[in-house]
DNA sequence: GATGAATGAGCATTCATTCAT
DNA sequence: AATGAATGAATGCTCATTCAT
C-alpha cells in the first residue's frame, strides 16, 4: 500500500524513518478526512490506514485537531504552490485567458490526481471549526487572490464579458472545478478529458459573445 | 421556515400537531446536517434546534440514521419536484437552451433560498454511508436524467458545442451551481445576481461560437 | 451499603430521587477521594461505590473536576458550619479556653465520625490543582479565622502562654487534630477518648505554666 | 540537594556516575511524590525533574512501583536513622522530656529542611497500595517504637500527665509535627521558630499540671 | 406525546512499559 | 548508559438509545 508522496519533504528535516512515519500519518489523515469529513475522522481509522496504533499518532502530533489542522493547511498550500508554479512557467506573452486556462488545468490536475489533501481541504472547509482554519484561511485568501489577478488581467484586456460580475463568475468557475472531485471516477473519465471540457466551458463562458477567435494554448 | 409536504403521507394522519412536530424535527436535522456534516450531526443539536428533548425524536423516527436518510432523500426529491414543476410551467415552444437556463434558476433558487435539505443532501453525498442512500441515489439519478434530457434536446437542436462531452459538461455545470451554497452570503450577493451570472456563464459556455461556423480548437 | 447522610439537603431542591442520586455520587466521590487521593480518584470507582455506571455521573456533574471541586468545598464548608454551630451553642460566659476545647471536640467529631468529605478535603489540599480550590480556599480561610478568633480571645484573657507564637501554635494544634484521621481506627479507640486526650493536650500545651487550674467544661 | 546514602549499597558498585544518576532519579521521585501524591506521580515528571528521559529510569528501577516503594522506604528509614542518631548524641543524663524535645526538633528539621523523602513518605502513607508498603511499615513501626520508648521513659519518671493515654498523646504529637509540612512556608517562618513553638506546646501539653518550675528548655 | 434518568458502545488521550539501537 | 519510537491498557467523556413515568 504505497503512500502518496509530496508530504515527506514538507516536514522539514531529513528523510529519516521518523519523517516518513509522520508523513504517512498525515497522508492517512488527509485520506480519511476527505472521505469521512471532519467529525467522522477517527484516529483509529487514520492509524489503521497509516499502519500503526492510534496512540502512536500522538508521538507526532499533539492532538487530533492539530493533525487535521495541518492537513487542511497543506491542502490549499500545496494547491497554491502548484498553481503559482504553473503560472510562472508560462511564456511571458501568454494571454490572460490562456493563463486562466492553464489555471483550470493546474487546479483540476492537482485536485484529481495528486491529492487527498486538496479534497480534504475543499470538502471540509465548512465543517472544520473556525479555530482550526486560521492558517488555511490565509492560504485560501491568497489562492483566491491569484485567481482574482487572473480575472482582472483578462478583464483589462477585454477578454471577459462585461455583463458578468467578475467575482461571481470566478466563484462559479471555481465551483465547477472543485465539484469535479465529487463525481470523478478514474475508470470512467480521463483527467485529460475533464481538463479539456472544463477549459472549453470556462473560456467560452467568460469570453465576450462575438469572440475574436484566437487559438487556445 | 415552511417545510415541504411530501413527508406528510409517511407519518399517517392529517396536519395534526404531531405532523408539525415531525416536520420541525426534520427541518432541524436538515439544518444541522447541512452545517455539521453526517458524523457531526448529533441528535442533541437537532433536538435543540427543534426545541424539544432528544428522546422525543424517537417518537417520530426509529433512529438517527432513519432521520438522516429521510433528510437526504427529501433534499434531492424536493429539488427534483421543484425543477420538474418549473420546466412543466414553461411555454410549449421554449427552446432547449432557454429550458436549461430555467433549470439553472430553479436549481439555484431552491438550493440557496429554500432549503437546508438540498444543501444537506448535496454536501453529504460523499459522507453518508451507502446503505442510507438507496432512495436518495434513485432520486439523484432521476434528477440527473432530467438534466440529461435537457442537454440531449439542446444537442439535438445544435445548441451545444460539439467539442463538449455532454456528460462532463453537464456535471461541470451542476458543480458550479452546487458549489454556490459554499460561498454564497445573503448579505453580499442577491440570488437574482447569482442566477443571472450563472445563466450567462452556462449559456455561453455551452453554446457554439456564434461566428461563421468553423469550430474552436 | 448505607450512604452517609448530610449531603442530601445541601443539593437544594426537594428530596426527589434525583436529589438522592446526586448526593450518592457526591458521597461516593468523597469516599474515594479521601482514600485514593486526587489523581487516584477514578470515575469508575466513584460510580461503583455509588452503584451506577460512570457516565451517569455526567448527568449530575459536568466533569470529574467539578465533582471533586464540590467535594473539596463541601468538606470544609460543613466543617465550618459545624464548628460555628457548636460555638454558638455555648453558654454566653464560656471562657476562651473552654471554647477552644469545644472547638477541638467539634473538629475531631466531624472529622472522624461524620465525614469522608472532611478527610477528603484535608488530605487533598496539597494535591488538588489550584483552580479547583477557589471556593475551598475561601472556606478554609474562613475556618482559620474562627480559630484565630478563639486564640485571640484566649490571649486577651491571658489564657495562652506568652512564649508561644499564636499562629504557629494554632497550626500545630490543627495538625494534631487533622492527623488523627490518619491513624484513628474505630475499633481501637473511641472518639470520646481521642477528644479527651486532645483537649488535655491542647489546653495544657497552650496554658501558661503556673496555670490557675479551673476545671474544663 | 544532597541525597542520602543508604541506597548506595542496593545498587552495587561505588559512587560511580551510575550511582549518582540512580540517586538523582530517586530524589526526583521523592520530590514529585511529595507534591502530586501516589497516583499523580508520572514517570515523565520524575524523568524531567531528574533531567533524563523516562525509559532511562528502567535502567535503574524495575518498575514505577519499585521506585516509589523505595522512596517510601527511604523516607521513613532516613527519618529513623536521623532520630536515632540525634538521641544517641544526647548526653547520658538527659531527662526523658528533654529527649522528647530533642526528638521533636529532629523530626521537624528532617521533615522540613532535609527531605522530600519524608514528606513523600508521610503524605502518601494512606494512598500507596499495601503491597508497596511492607518495608516502609516495618520502618514505621520501628520509628514508632523509638517514640514509644521515649514516652515510656517519661512516664516512668512521672514527666507525663497521668490523665493522658500514652499512645494517643504520642500520635497527637506526631500529627502536630507531621502536619507542619502542609502549612510551612520557608519565607514566612524559620524552622527554628517552629521547633521552639512545638517544643513548648509538647512539653507543656504532656507535663503534669503544676510544674514546680524546674527547667525551661 | 414527551421527558428525566440511565446505560453501553465508542472515541480521544494519557501513561507505564518495551525494544531496537 | 540512554533514547527514540511504538504499544496496550486504562480513563474521562460523548452520544445514541432505552425505559419508566
Amino acid at each position: 500500500m504505497p503512500r502518496k508522496p509530496g508530504t515527506a519533504d514538507r516536514a522539514g528535516g531529513g528523510d529519516s524513518k521518523s519523517q516518513r512515519t509522520r508523513a504517512r500519518i498525515l497522508d492517512a489523515a488527509a485520506h480519511v478526512l476527505s472521505v469521512k469529513g471532519f467529525a467522522g475522522t477517527r484516529l483509529t481509522d487514520v492509524a489503521e490506514y497509516a499502519e500503526l496504533q492510534a496512540p502512536a499518532i500522538y508521538y507526532y502530533f499533539p492532538s487530533r485537531e492539530d493533525l487535521i489542522e495541518e492537513v487542511m493547511y497543506c491542502g490549499i498550500m500545496d494547491m497554491r504552490e502548484h498553481l503559482q508554479k504553473t503560472l510562472d512557467a508560462l511564456p511571458p506573452g501568454t494571454s490572460p485567458m490562456d493563463r486562466i486556462s492553464a489555471g483550470v488545468e493546474a487546479h483540476l490536475r492537482h485536485e484529481l490526481e495528486l491529492s487527498d489533501y486538496t479534497t480534504a481541504s475543499i470538502r471540509n472547509s465548512g465543517q472544520v471549526p473556525e479555530h482550526l482554519r486560521t492558517r488555511q484561511k490565509k492560504e485560501e485568501a491568497a489562492y483566491g487572490r491569484i485567481w482574482q489577478g487572473l480575472f482582472a488581467d483578462a478583464i483589462a484586456d477585454g477578454e471577459i464579458r462585461a455583463d458578468l460580475d467578475p467575482r461571481m463568475a470566478r466563484l462559479l468557475v471555481m465551483g465547477a472545478l472543485n465539484w469535479a472531485a465529487e463525481w470523478w471516477e478514474p475508470r470512467r473519465d480521463s483527467v485529460e478529458d475533464i481538463v479539456t471540457n472544463a477549459q472549453i466551458l470556462v473560456r467560452n463562458g467568460l469570453s465576450p459573445s462575438p469572440a475574436p477567435k484566437r487559438r487556445a494554448r
